[in-house]
DNA sequence: AAAATAATTTAAAACATATTAAACAATGGA
DNA sequence: TCCATTGTTTAATATGTTTTAAATTATTTT
């Protein structure tokens, strides 16, 4: 692979990393997106001197963030993959998904934590109450996702 | 201690270890946020069963993030430890550190591949640019952060 | 100043995650 | 259909991180 290629999918793995995603979907991705044509798994491993089954867990991880998918080519019958080019919707969607997710976990809890009868603590009942204010910010956050979203994304 | 506190804070190191810190972290900080006087290294430890050594490396992680602080009481000659109750600000500086240090990595080498004479290869200039753009966006964000941050933590 | 208590540092252990290698399944071409 | 090739799953290995226990350093009390 050229030299400025591999130098940079380097460097987009040591972004990835810091936020906490695994080395190999970094590589997969940065290579995916600066090919002008597809690829197939096989051919990931040997550029990326990866072995298939790494390759082939860590693109479906991919496709699961719809970061990838896949294309059949005529003649090719096997998929092959590119990339999704629009880096901002994957880490929007991202992270919309797992704030999602977080909301519906710690709602009950805070909930029940209302209820519950410790009022002789007014400390405790005033900190759920800042808990609660942030979480109806970041719910309303949510509500005007796609409105912030396509504020950035164009 | 008591129930309901227990299960707020184990829910909170829940919910921070989704996002990738780790246990003893998120324990310390829940605990500090939810208690209504400072504590102790020493009690920290015995109210979450951890080990001393994991306190204090941890309550460093924390001061550096600005998530707690150190307090001294008169009496008390050795330092408290009080959370600092204004997550989003905490989330926000972080995210802003989070984002500078890693543009002030990715930039040299994107500069370095636009010099680099691939003409030859169109999409990988185009994608070059794609990048440039995104950064810049990126930059924009960081330049009005002050801005964007009063309007969600007030 | 000495003893007691508290906090930090460190090396080792426990634990968690990522990666591989090998077995298995599926697909395409002869 | 059988062989060759590709992709997936899995169990094990390797790697990295967190936590502890013990040694060291610092602080307070007597």
């Amino acid at each position: 692979m050229e030299k400025t290629k591999e130098k940079l999918i380097e460097a987009a793995t040591n972004l990835g990393e810091g936020i906490g995603l695994n080395r190999a979907v970094c590589q997969i991705y940065a290579l995916l997106y600066l090919s002008d044509h597809p690829l197939s798994p096989t051919e990931i491993g040997k550029i990326l001197g990866m072995s298939k089954g790494n390759v082939s867990i860590n693109l479906r991880t991919l496709e699961q963030w719809d970061a990838v998918k896949k294309i059949w080519r005529k003649g090719y019958s096997r998929a092959l993959y590119t990339a999704n080019e629009n880096i901002e919707e994957i880490v929007l969607n991202k992270l919309k998904t797992g704030i999602e997710k977080r909301l519906k976990y710690i709602k009950p809890i805070i909930s029940l934590a209302k209820e519950n009868p410790s009022h002789s603590d007014e400390n405790f009942s005033e900190k759920i109450n800042q808990i609660e204010k942030l979480l109806s910010k970041i719910e309303f956050f949510l509500g005007n996702f796609e409105t912030i979203k396509s504020l950035i994304t164009k």
